[in-house]
DNA sequence: CTTCAATGATTAGGAGTGCTAAATAACTGA
DNA sequence: TCAGTTATTTAGCACTCCTAATCATTGAAG
């Protein structure tokens, strides 16, 4: 029986598939944004200022974003033009604390719905499925982190409560120790609110249980 | 037992992962492009062009990446400026037809190779890790496709000769009729050069029993 | 054979993105 | 206090991306 042609290695073909699903994203982001009066760039910043909650700093903002931070000061500049971010001083002088306006809740509260085609996308695939593409996205991001290709996420994989299979063989393998509750790979948080990191030695032991298990 | 903090749906939690994943691409291909003295988008159209083979047109090439039609004009004509883009005229004298140049063809072949990061992440998977985030993203991929998201890729699920578990049961269930194969799930291509277009049909057909087997 | 709507590409104009390098200000340690 | 570090901004440049308007060509209808 011959080969398939151009044996391209599977992660490449999976690298390919990430790439096209972040382009649409972007595409997509423009067209979003840009009937909100923002550009996904400043979407971007929106949620993140919100998501940190008090006040995070500009350079905090452009390593969140993965931008220089010339890059992440022009873009707060812009918000705090239209009236969506105010900039305050922090006991260092030097910095400055970064909050939303009123308008720059709702704005970020809006902007924060998720595109429904992906929604959509990811919503209509069956519970496995799911399950199968969160674990990988959840190791994917992992290893990422680690290597510093992108900042840290708020995953259950680093998390100082998750304990993967603690309850093996069941529904619900997994155990989260902040609540107390079992819970299965549909239920995997790539950015939880609850979010406490793990100590190091904790989170080699914790990662390698979780990747084994596949 | 109490219930997890914040029940965000699932798909929301794989949508977050899919843009933290595009943000450090994209951030990513940055710092490679400039060092190959390309942009981001520049890198794309050269891997673009290469990929259509002769001369596709520039409305195509706006529409592959996701960009307006003046946007992909300025992208080649700086691509044009740096000699690694031709354009010369089609039979149709309102259009051109692209091709690279000697130089481009390097750049491209280049600029092709995925950022080793990725490529990293991707290939410490278990073998059931990757068929399982292959298989969501196909599936993901063919959704967006479906609705109008992103153009057209050239994978197995929207290939006239992919047969889904023509051989169900075993370790390689489906089956490429091209080259007369049996394969498994990692060696499914999200882009394949030798794709051809499955009729409406029985790409429908095809889809429901890939999916239909989750 | 003309006219006219559609198509492919470009130009103009404007806001934004993103970079490096250099400037400014404020903190920190010797 | 003075040097070195850190947070941010400016300046300058190239590119991204959009919409709206323009131009040429094509193909179809009259």
């Amino acid at each position: 029986m011959p080969d398939l042609p151009t044996p391209d290695p599977v992660s490449v073909q999976i690298g390919t598939g990430l790439a096209r699903i972040g382009d649409a994203l972007r595409s997509q982001a423009w067209q979003k944004a840009s009937a909100a009066g923002l550009t996904p760039t400043q979407a971007r910043a929106l949620a993140q200022i919100r998501a940190a909650g008090d006040g995070l700093a500009l350079s905090d903002l452009a390593r969140g974003l993965g931008v220089s931070a010339p890059t992440a000061s022009e873009t707060v500049k812009a918000l705090v033009a239209k009236k969506l971010v105010r900039k305050t001083q922090k006991p260092d002088r030097r910095s400055f604390a970064l909050m939303l306006t009123e308008a720059g809740q709702e704005q970020a509260a809006g902007a924060d719905a998720w595109p429904e085609f992906l929604e959509h996308a990811i919503s209509s695939l069956a519970d496995s499925d799911q399950a199968g593409l969160m674990r990988g996205l959840s190791l994917v991001i992992r290893t990422l982190q680690d290597k510093g290709a992108i900042d840290p996420q708020r995953q259950c994989l680093t998390c100082r409560y998750f304990q993967p299979y603690a309850h093996d063989g069941t529904d619900k393998p997994h155990h989260c120790g902040l609540v107390d509750a079992a819970f299965g790979e549909p239920a995997l948080r790539i950015d939880c609110a609850e979010h406490s990191p793990a100590p190091p030695d904790l989170l080699t032991e914790t990662s390698a249980r979780y990747a084994a298990a596949g």
